[in-house]
DNA sequence: GAGGAATATTCCTGTCAAGGAATATTAAAA
DNA sequence: TTTTAATATTCCTTGACAGGAATATTCCTC
């Protein structure tokens, strides 16, 4: 079982950040542009980044004045192994519901 | 793109519902049978259930005194095809920050 | 080197979520 | 029908986190 990242989970269960994401799925941008096309005030995009850094979400590339951001694909492949190698043992159980409703009486009248 | 509920990220985001999550993995399970499992104390179990429950990653069937808990399927095929669509696109830019920077340059001096 | 971008950091405040403890609810059993 | 088991709910307190505003930092340009 792959482990998934927590920190991974909740740096990209906060709105804006998930935003961020998606805006950054077309390509790496500047904290400004980030900051213009969401709307968000500069100091808050900033920190946003930050989480998504820690969690190594994100990654990025100090150009002159500019910092630019990008994902890095790591996080996104974990979290894809991790739901998978899960569907794979849901599938099995799947529906089999009144199995384990049958278990169950087992166990209180042995 | 496919849409990916905060709900269902925030969900998992917590430590101990993704314990949770991953103990029903193995088929649907009481709510004493989890409390036990994980050590937790049987409000705190209930409650955690309840955020699962309204975020739809999992369902409870009523038996008896009991309330038997399982994964449902949807949220994470739901993550599953967000992720992979994600990929997909990331791959095409990945590894093209010199194309981005050179954008960058040709917008400051046109 | 002074001024101005671009970005990060700090401090403050309010909100929200998690845990603890107690209690309510429902069904089973005696 | 009283008691007991299984689960849910409520109330309270505490800690974490997001936003606002101000300020620090770094680098460019003149």
């Amino acid at each position: 079982m792959p482990d998934v990242n927590v920190s991974t989970l909740s740096a990209l269960s906060e709105p804006n950040r998930l935003n961020i994401v998606e805006l950054l799925r077309r390509g790496p941008l500047t904290v400004g542009e980030i900051t213009e096309q969401l709307g968000l005030k500069q100091p808050q995009t900033s920190k946003h980044l930050k989480v998504l850094s820690d969690s190594g979400i994100v990654e990025v590339k100090a150009e002159a004045n500019r910092r630019i951001y990008r994902l890095r694909p790591e996080p996104f492949q974990a979290l894809d192994s991790w739901i998978r190698s899960f569907q794979r043992v849901m599938q099995e159980r799947f529906d089999n519901l009144d199995d384990y409703l049958k278990e169950l009486q087992d166990k209180e009248k042995p």
